[in-house]
DNA sequence: AACAAGGTTTCACTCTTTGAAACGAGAGGC
DNA sequence: GCCTCTCGTTTCAAAGAGTGAAACCTTGTT
């Protein structure tokens, strides 16, 4: 890929924001660790770092001087949650659904070509789908993802399908199929798409203004989820969203 | 105050952080508000936009075109409570002492000059200090700030005592008197230091190396946190802070 | 239609960032 | 005790990257 837009953007600001992404995966590292992670020079993440730790977006563990997280990110994300975002305003309406299937249930957002977990309640059955809020997934496989594409821009299902996601272009031809089966049911299903074992339906919640802002999955395991299961889940899950929307802010 | 340590950091850098700490008071932004809290050139704040939007840092919502803080941050959020995170740790002695106690138990962590609550569980009486976890405050008022200061290390009391923060020099002087007698008696109240109507006990938590870690607090309405009430409550705060230390990873 | 108020892009100047290399500071190993 | 290896920090010259004024565009208003 060439250097498409590059007077558009900082480089140094994309570098240092690389580097806090390097904690997504792990808690803490060490420079030398961080400057392999990144391909820089150490004394270039040296300097980087020394600006993200000044305004406290990092901090070195007194004991191991490893560099982690910093509290201005506890600060911030405590900020995050703010009462017009959907992860905040649906979660009532999340457990309800949750107590009423009593499998697992999760919001999504679409966030580039990905998706973020955004809220989730986790079932209360012994034998449950785990559904970490703040996870990053791919915008291909999964339930949620064929909502979010289908009820999306017509500009993002191009620039998905024109990317390099897809193993051949079986795949992308398969997707594709399930885009116009969501569009016309209103609602898609995944079985083992992403994880064995995990099925999982989902539907979009539109605002007022007939904008698509989320998407809203149940999942669970698949001996509990069966395709007969899920088509008859489908019709409450998408009265929950129904509902939803009409929860949300503008 | 001169240019200091220029060479050290990247000042690119430092501006794109000072845009996302705008974020923490208001949650959505326009480009030229944004350009006049940080009184740079629009061009010049567009630009460093563009970078963190190009992360997932910073989103534009898509009904206003409002910046407001992305996905990336939900993200990195989701990972900050670590398993060896004292705010995680901690979280059910909190709650034991707010049972014992039916007052709302903070946990606090410093961060430079000031200190960061990075857990809370609040009282379930009617009328409670209420104690947002996220919330960023002085180090020079407040039990847990006395706490922080006493037992932290003596460069960051000369720091804070060589600061601004201080109206006149009485101040600083009873200041430093309350840190003696907080070193001496193991704990530090305050009464109506911040908030009016609010009175709160603190006591250090060390881990097993003996560093201070955090400051544990209790707090309250004054008519209930009496100093005398304090004074009694004081011991089941320390004993409450020395099991924490205790629970602690390193 | 003309205007105003954001937001976006261009462009020349120069100041800032960059990475190699040198320097320090510990931690083991011999 | 000395040497060596590794990791973090600072220096420095070169040039590439960032900056802000101004022009431009887009959208909504009078």
């Amino acid at each position: 890929m060439a250097t498409e837009d590059s007077k558009l953007t900082v480089r140094a600001v994309e570098r240092a924001l690389d580097l806090l992404l390097c904690f997504t995966d792990d808690s803490d590292l060490s420079l030398t660790e961080l400057s392999g992670r990144v391909g820089l020079h150490k004394s270039t993440v040296h300097r980087l770092l020394a600006s993200l730790e000044g305004k406290g977006f990092v901090r070195r563990d007194p004991a191991s001087e490893r560099y982690r997280l910093g509290y201005r990110m506890w600060e911030l994300s405590a900020n995050l949650s703010q009462d017009d975002e959907p992860a905040v305003i649906l979660l009532p309406e999340m457990e309800r659904l949750r107590d009423l299937l009593g499998e697992t249930v999760s919001l999504y957002v679409r966030d580039g070509l990905e998706r973020i977990r955004v809220q989730a309640v986790q079932s209360s059955q012994a034998i449950r789908r785990v559904a970490p809020v703040g996870a990053r997934l791919p915008l291909h496989v999964g339930a949620s993802g064929k909502v979010l594409v289908a009820f999306g821009a017509a500009e993002l299902r191009q620039e998905l399908l024109a990317s390099e996601v897809w193993s051949d272009a079986g795949q992308r031809e398969a997707f594709e199929r399930q885009l116009e089966e969501t569009k016309r049911a209103g609602y898609a299903t995944s079985l083992e798409e992403r994880e064995t074992g995990a099925a999982a339906v989902a539907a979009p919640i539109f605002n007022r203004a007939h904008r698509m802002v989320a998407a809203l999955a149940v999942s669970g395991p698949i001996n509990r989820l069966s395709a007969d299961k899920m088509g008859e889940d489908a019709a409450f899950i998408m009265e929950a969203a129904k509902r939803m929307g009409k929860m949300l802010k503008p």
